[in-house]
RNA sequence: GCGGGUGUAGCUCAGUUGGUUAGAGCGCGGGUUUGUGGUACCUGAGGUCGCCGGUUCGAAGCCGGUCACUCGCCCCA
């Protein structure tokens, strides 16, 4: 038979990565709720304006990684290449703007039509959080705090690095990114042929470009710092000083930029080493004009992403699938005594499961296998006797014992 | 979209300058064991050598193409 295949960067999850990934998830759930952020779910394919509106004409997942298709009735839908478009929008539609602030988590699958690498598929999954209708900056040091603690409940914070810059509001932006512009045009016939292309398009990206070249020029140029006007100053300020309150470490890096073209002020970014050139594990930052841009009033957010794979790679936990009790009669028509005795085993929460077929010498190997703790052995002498045998697969030890004296040993 | 590396059994990998029937370990099945597992021994199954084409008397190994994986770039979580 020819092997059929997933398509290229869709991944199955078998039962023990999935297990990773339930941790990343699991763990993220658990601190959001405690944040008082409460899970939404929003629909995996929206119409494209929900993205190509807040996400900018310039950006690649807008113009080359997605996944755009039409339906039936000619309309243009869009796979969701992240989540926070959809949040606001479903906020929005919601006419939660009545009731602010309000705070979201979800999680799910993304879909961005990109080269795969570790830590990078085209359908992946993201865990998030938005504060919604905060312009403090607290809310700025709230969220990443929840982001700090999420990292720190799945252990790897010793690996990660947090990092924040601020973008300015939209007029500081615009003066710095002039600027900017006009100190990279004397360099045009050094820079990178990448950077030469974002010259145009997104110059604030030529910040973090990794070509040696590039970083040259980038170390002498004008810095953002220069241009935040009075209150973009103090928000950066305010934050930071936030986030010392915590004994949060961070480093402020100049050159972090967000690519989605709806963030503003406050960017930030855990990033580790451990994953390769994907070193970034979750990210996010204000994005003030991002309702507004979907057609709404001006509402404040801010929040982030994590890339629930890249940290499912980063976390140590084996799979271990160890089964409390196996059920193994002598011979086939026992299994029809059995099914009741695993369904009170079960009901008492006591995981089980029946060995259906083959000797006992079979049966019992199987047990082996799928490392079963105990066995419950019924055969004629049992039968005959009323009572079952009861066999502790560790030490061998075994008993005849009626099914509460069983029920009482396995919940000890 | 661009560049590098890789592709042999379920998994991890050998396979000499091209040579006849492609191997190992682990795992899997059967047995030694007709009421008992782990250990040990015996034994068996499992391969279009990613796919297509070319060179050759002969290709797993060489050449071209293609697909997939992987690393980096772009981009991003």
């Amino acid at each position: 038979m020819r092997k059929l295949r997933t398509v290229r960067g869709v991944n199955d999850l078998l039962p023990y990565e999935l297990h990773k990934h339930n941790i990343v998830v699991n763990a993220g759930l658990e601190i959001s709720e405690k944040y008082n952020y409460s899970q939404i779910e929003i629909p995996i394919f929206e119409f494209s304006e929900v993205f190509t509106k807040p996400l900018g004409k310039s950006s690649d997942i807008v113009t080359k990684e997605n996944y755009i298709f039409k339906d039936r009735s000619e309309d243009e839908l869009m796979l969701r290449p992240e989540g926070t478009s959809g949040v606001v929008r479903a906020f929005l539609n919601a006419g939660l703007i009545q009731d602010l602030p309000q705070r979201f988590s979800y999680n799910g699958p993304m879909f961005r039509y990109e080269r795969p690498q570790k830590g990078r598929l085209r359908q992946f999954k993201q865990l998030g959080v938005e504060c919604l209708g905060l312009s403090s900056p607290m809310a700025d040091i709230e969220v990443m705090s929840l982001g700090h603690d999420f990292l720190d409940k799945l252990n790897i914070l010793d690996k990660i690095t947090l990092k924040i810059n601020s973008l300015g509001d939209f007029d500081s932006r615009k003066n710095y990114r002039d600027s900017l512009v006009n100190y990279l045009r004397d360099y045009q016939s050094k820079l990178s042929k990448d950077s030469l292309r974002r010259l145009s398009i997104n110059p604030l990206r030529i910040l973090d470009s990794k070509n040696e070249e590039d970083q040259k020029i980038i170390q002498n140029a004008p810095s953002i710092f220069e241009y935040l006007n009075i209150d973009s100053k103090t928000r950066i300020e305010d934050v930071c000083k936030g986030l010392d309150h915590l004994n949060i470490k961070y480093q402020i890096d100049k050159n972090l930029v967000r690519g989605l073209d709806y963030y503003c002020h406050t960017a930030f970014e855990f990033t580790t080493n451990e994953l390769g050139t994907q070193g970034t594990v979750l990210a996010g930052g204000r994005y003030d004009g991002l309702s507004k841009m979907l057609g709404g009033p001006d509402v404040p957010g801010v929040g982030w992403a994590a890339g629930i794979e890249r940290l499912a790679l980063m976390v140590q936990s084996e799979f271990v699938n160890a089964i409390d009790v196996v059920l193994v009669g002598q011979c086939e028509n026992f299994n029809y005594l059995l099914l009741p005795i695993m369904k009170k085993l079960i009901q008492e929460g006591i995981k089980s499961e029946i060995i259906y077929t083959g000797n006992f010498s079979k049966k019992f190997k199987r047990a082996n296998k799928i490392k079963a703790s105990y066995a419950i052995i019924l055969g004629k002498e049992e039968i005959d006797k009323k009572v079952f045998k009861f066999k502790d697969l560790t030490s061998g030890f075994e008993e005849l014992l009626n099914l509460n004296q069983i029920i009482k040993k396995l919940k000890n």
